[in-house]
DNA sequence: TGCCGACATGCCGATGATCGGTATATACCT
DNA sequence: AGGTATATACCGATCATCGGCATGTCGGCA
């Protein structure tokens, strides 16, 4: 299964291209502040990402002196993330009918 | 953030004590066959969980000569568990939104 | 003038959960 | 005799993530 930074990673792209250092800020975004990315979690996933396919280079950009490299997500992302999307939630919803289980236990 | 085998093996636990093999078999009945834990997986996770104090030994029983010891969830290991489906349902439905606004962008 | 924080990418060693395999032993089925 | 299920345990390998450092520009503050 994916995990955690991998899928905001994957989820910040999903909306629209974005660069790497807004992708930064938009997983901060998207996770409330929880979740803050290493600029080595970031880049090397990035690479990973574009290796797997799940992600693809849509242009860059020279803005003020700085690169800034907008990707792109692909089919393949898309898939990765629907995916990740449908076991967070089953697993989710798991663990909540355990939690249930386990008052009506305690209720007997 | 927990990942999925742990987060797996504490719901397997959490509505009622169980050994080892149970949780094995727990785990990939709550993920509808998706996760398989391997024996390494599970007993060093468990380890791990006993020390972080998620879990407890419950008791020991003995059954054909073969030992079974059961776990306990603790206070520990609930709110571990609760915060982690709190994050698996927030980052799943902050995936969706993203994807949601890429249907947007696609249609306008 | 000097320093700090935001912006932007990149590299690198360390950490640690998980993987994959092996070992041991009993019981049951074919 | 061989295979599967039960049950625990150990081990090296893998790999995503962590944490830190490096580089350079720009704008704000003291």
């Amino acid at each position: 299964m994916v995990r955690e930074p991998t899928f905001l990673i994957l989820a910040a792209v999903a909306a629209a291209p974005l660069h790497g250092y807004g992708i930064l800020r938009s997983v901060e975004e998207l996770s409330n502040g929880r979740v803050r990315l290493r600029a080595g979690t970031l880049y090397t996933a990035l690479d990973r990402l574009v290796g797997e396919a799940s992600l693809v280079v849509d242009r860059e950009e020279v803005v003020d002196g700085r690169l800034r490299r907008y990707y792109r997500i692909t089919d393949v992302g898309l898939d990765a993330l629907r995916l990740g999307v449908e076991h967070f939630e089953a697993n989710a919803s798991a663990a909540r009918g355990q939690l249930a289980r386990r008052s009506d236990v305690r209720s007997r």
